[in-house]
DNA sequence: ACAATAATTTAGAATAGTCTAAAATTAGAT
DNA sequence: ATCTAATTTTAGACTATTCTAAATTATTGT
């Protein structure tokens, strides 16, 4: 059960998770970009992690990737840490809900599994992270969560704002003054299939305009159940 | 000045730093046993460090190594960042005191200076360890302390511990139970130069006889200012 | 159906860090 | 002074991770 990953194996993982919660299967393309790598090098990773004993994930040439039981252990493993200290670096040390990422991102690879149940139960066993998104259980079960992105909305829903992405600080800091933070209730007013621009009203604050780039980050429950979602 | 240095390099100027307060240079063979490393490699590594654009130290063939300015400098940040997290694992997370070494040798390479300033101010900029040593300041000053190591005394001189070594748990977990502790003072009833076992009785505490491989841990002041200390 | 374009994989090479075994140098002891 | 023992350095090689450039395979629009 001792796997010793390094830092740049838990990345991958955490970013095929990702991406995976979306389409089946992730190309080279898709995780180059997000890691900053070449779309080469990522070949070469798919194929040390499919070889490793027992594999971390399922590689077919050319048909991208997708995580293994084990894998998704260790990616829930990487995301249970990088959630619990965003939060640990809110609460105790006064960083900011934008400021918080980065330095998560580095700490999370070296914690021990000590740190992380001491930090767990000083924040008193957390379910939610500082965004909204869920924090995996301590057996590193993930919540199935029935949301959909904000872009998906059409005019006359309303809906609940859930989590937002952690990782841009500028978005953050403009949600924030929005109110557009975890827990905000909204109705979508107008949508423009031309720009795709989405017009809310945030309950107790101002009208605001949305272009798609920003309503992608968000995930929404949506509470106007008379209007079935697709995507 | 902006230097991103490795943890591997972080770790060689942290030991060169510990192992040259007392000789003047340090050779291969010292350092090789600290890291767990190959002389060989650590022959490879002075090279690469001495020719560093500045040079974090310098070498000469077969005369070990001395620190620069800059690689003090990176030692002592090091240092810093070492002894404020075993405060903080300490007073936030409730570890003890020997199990703070461990955590705090792998996060002390990856938090952030703003980290730093966070923690230092949550435990009010202190100016000394968990075990007694002094914290580097901000500006990254260590201060120069006249103390002496425990084995260094002789019967009749009385002392104060001034620190332990934070590295070995086993050992400060019996130093805990002696209650030969940072603040602690102590008379040298007795010394045997066969063996080097110090007899020492601890105000408040029983009598204990330590043997040269714990008296080598322990710094103290000399209490007693009629006899003068050697070395 | 098929050329143009996009995505992926191979091939070959670079860097940081490590190793072992052998060679060179220094230090110690008689 | 010199022979032995300890230390240090060289030489050559290995692993993990990355790159670029070229080759391969898919997709897609007409």
């Amino acid at each position: 059960m001792e796997r010793r990953l390094s830092d740049t194996v838990e990345n991958y993982l955490k970013v095929i998770y990702d991406l995976s919660s979306d389409n089946q299967r992730v190309g080279t393309g898709q995780i180059a970009e997000m890691l900053n790598v070449s779309p080469a090098s990522v070949t070469d990773m798919f194929q040390r992690l499919a070889s490793e004993d027992p594999p971390l994930l399922n590689y077919v040439k050319r048909q991208g990737v997708a995580l293994t039981e084990d894998g998704k252990k260790a990616a829930l493993e990487t995301i249970r840490h990088h959630r619990l200290l965003e939060l640990f670096l809110h609460e105790v040390l006064d960083y900011s809900w934008d400021q918080v990422h980065d330095e998560a991102d580095r700490l999370e690879h070296v914690i021990s599994e000590d740190f992380e149940e001491r930090v767990a139960a000083v924040l008193g066993n957390p379910q939610w992270g500082l965004h909204g998104k869920p924090i995996p259980s301590r057996n590193l079960v993930m919540p199935d969560l029935d949301t959909c992105y904000l872009r998906d909305l059409r005019p006359g829903q309303s809906g609940l704002v859930h989590s937002v992405n952690d990782d841009d600080p500028g978005l953050l800091r403009y949600l924030e003054t929005l109110g557009l933070v975890p827990g905000a209730s909204f109705e979508v007013i107008d949508f423009s299939p031309y720009d795709n621009n989405l017009h809310i009203r945030i309950k107790g604050e101002n009208d605001v305009v949305l272009g798609a780039s920003v309503t992608v980050q968000i995930r929404v429950e949506i509470l106007d159940l008379a209007v079935d979602k697709e995507r």
